[in-house]
Formats: structure tokens, sequence, C-alpha cells
DNA sequence: CCAAAAGTGTTGCACCTACACCCATGT
DNA sequence: ACATGGGTGTAGGTGCAACACTTTTGG
């Protein structure tokens, strides 16, 4: 059982939308970059054991979890294992902060989704297959919020979709998009920076 | 392993989306329907073993086949089992063809899909999964053509699109709609009938 | 006052739906 | 000839993309 985990973090250039992985400390594939996992205990149903699995890894729980496929290809490992796969999101503010409190664990280390290393078995097509349903699953889905705190601006949503989606998107038309929908709805509170202080929104929790 | 298998069979109101179902023959359940299912082999591929079951069931390749999802959870039977499940299309005219030479297996039954009968384990919800993942890849994808021998006429093609969303469709958008695509190419025969023949299609093999 | 982000308005295009209409064939 | 399904044309509506424009803040 193996989890691809998306979250946001700053870089250079924006935020950039990264997965951690794990660096395999047994044969096969020793030393190599791995998806986080763990195996299933025999009286846990699967999500559950995908949400343990995942916050054995992050420490955190995941604000979306959806089981991405079952593989089970012969030649995946030496002997047939079936392994099912879940893809998650954190949200950016909660990894930011469990890196405050606690040192990043051993093993684990954060990679952009555009830069992935080497990885064992078949995980990187695994992440790229989970990659192709979050950014299918953004353009009609609100899980986007996932990635954010409770409360955002409208700025601040559309760079997580031009993270996710890899391309910019015109403010306007994705204001008008996501205010016409009954997804978000307005706070009295403003986001004060360096210019006109942005209204903040939290999704709409029965919508 | 299950597997939730559709075809379509002709009824009293035009062609109606069908699915098969076995009794079962042990406990628990013992005298239920049940979706069609199958143990997996240690040195096989999941999408062979389901297609294996599944023609252990029909006799009869798919034209279409997809995981739908991994089931697992705790209480589905007294002990945890895991069950991945399948699902597939098969042509019509095989499944009538096939009818014809031999007699219906024993235990083996169609059910319209909006008349299930009581179903063993959770397998009404996992049935009705796979309906739902049907219609809307209907939607989006040309895997109607799965339902039909090779060449067809648009009429066929919009019943089949009709019996699967259960809803009619105006002949002359949905011709425009398809012809509009690559995904139909025209080909020179026609199927004569009562009135004014119909020009026959195949699907478009490189779109 | 200026820069920059927040937020509004407007226009045009693409696409879909509904429906009127013509065409070709078997009876 | 006419009924029936095959096939074409067209007008209205919806939704989105592009982009010009106004508003509000910090410096």
């Amino acid at each position: 059982m193996s989890t691809v985990i998306f979250s946001l973090r700053s870089a250079a250039d924006g935020d950039r939308l990264m997965l951690p992985l794990v660096r395999r400390t047994r044969e096969p594939h020793l030393g190599m970059w791995a998806l986080p996992g763990g195996w299933l205990d025999v009286a846990e149903n699967l999500d559950d054991a995908a949400a343990r699995t995942l916050a054995e890894t992050t420490a955190l729980a995941p604000s979306y979890l959806e089981q991405l496929y079952t593989f089970g290809d012969v030649d995946r490992a030496p002997s047939r294992t079936i392994s099912i796969v879940y893809w998650a999101l954190l949200r950016s503010d909660l990894v930011d902060a469990q890196r405050a409190v606690a040192d990043a664990p051993e093993n684990v280390e954060w990679f952009d989704v555009d830069a992935l290393p080497e990885l064992a078995f078949d995980h990187r097509r695994i992440a790229e297959y989970a990659l192709w349903r979050l950014r299918n699953k953004v353009g009609y889905s609100r899980i986007a919020a996932g990635l954010l705190p409770d409360a955002f601006t409208l700025t601040e949503l559309r760079e997580v979709y031009e993270a996710v989606l890899g391309r910019r998107l015109d403010p306007s038309n994705f204001r008008r998009l996501l205010e016409g929908s009954d997804e978000l709805v307005p706070t009295d509170s403003f986001r004060t920076g360096k210019h006109r202080p942005a209204r903040l929104y939290r999704y709409n929790a029965d919508a």
C-alpha cells in the first residue's frame, strides 16, 4: 500500500506542487527514492490504512484522500505483489508548521513534481498517473481547497490552481467562476498586505 | 476479484442495458445473486485475471475492460477480504451469438440495470458505482462502440447512448456531434431496412 | 501621485439545444 | 402517395476567454 502525497511548497518562482519521497532501506531497490507506504493491517479498512501509513511519514492528517489504482503486474517485483495506491492532499500551512516543530524525518524529502528523481519499482508511472488525476479533478471539483488553510483570498486560490495546472489563469474570469458557484462563501475578513486588501473566503461546507 | 459486465439486450421497449449475475453456490449468501468473479492466480496480472474470470462466466472476450475500485471494508464479509473489481463491456451481437450456440450456463442470468434483484455482500453498491462510471465515461469517450458490432448506423449508436444514459437524444445534434469529431469514419455500406438506407460507420482506429 | 493588486464590465466566439425542414426509400 | 426514418439548416442561449476599465491600498 502506497500513497502519492501532494502539497504546495514555496520556491523561488512562487509555490510549486511537490510530493514527499522516502529512501528505501531494504532490497530490492535499496537506497532509491520511493513513494511512502506501509502494510495493511488485518482489521483495518483501506481508507484507514492509507491515512495511517501517510501519517507515519508526515505526522499529519490529509485534507483529501482518494484511492488511485491497484497495481499487480507480475513483473512489478521479484514475485507479484498487489499494491493498492492512494493519493492525498496536505494543507501547506500544516506541513510548514510540522516542519517547524519537528526536524525533517530521516529519509524523507520533498520533490517538485516536475523534477522527480529516479524512482523504485514503477513508482514514477504511478506518481504521474496521480498527478494526471489531480489536474483533472481540480477542473471539476473543489479539492484545491485541500492545499490551503481554512480562509484564503481568491488570488491565493488561483495560485493553487496555477501551481497544480502549470499554467496561468485570468484573475477576473477566475473570480467570476468561483464567486458564481456556491462553493465559496465570503467572510468579513481581509488579507492586508502591500496593496489593496483582499477579501478572505472559505469553502462552503454544505454545497 | 469481481467484474461488473454490461451489454445490451433487446426488450419490448428497445434495447436495455443489462448485466449478468451468478447465483452463489456456497456460504455466505448461498443462493443469492452476485457479481461474477473468481480468484487471482499467482502469476497473472490483474487485467488478465479479470478477463479470464469474465470469460469463465460468459465464454466471451470483453470489448472494453477497466479497473473499477478495490474494496476492503472490514465488515464486508466475516473476515476482511480484498476485492478488486473491474467493469467490462460486451458486444451485444457476440452475446447473442454465444447464446445461440450454447445453452445459457446454469446459475447465470441477465438483469436490467434498473431492476436488479437483491445482491450478496455489497455488490449492489458496486454495480451502481460501475453504472455511474459507465454513464460518465460515455459522455467523454468512445466506449459506446464496445457494445456494438464493428459497423453500425448513427441511429444504432444513438440508441446505445440512450440505453446507457437512460434519456433520449436529439438525432440531428447527435449526428453532428459524432460526425464532427474524428472518432467515426463513414463506410461505403448502408443498412437497408424498412425506410431510407442509413450509412454505416465504424470507429476510427487511430483517433 | 504612482505602482500594483482587487475587483467590475463588455464583447466576441464556440458550442450546444431545439426545432423546422428537405430527402430517399419500402409499402 | 405517404409514412418513416435519414439527413441538413438555422436561430437562440449559455458559458467562457480576452481584455479594457475602475477602485483601493501602501509607499
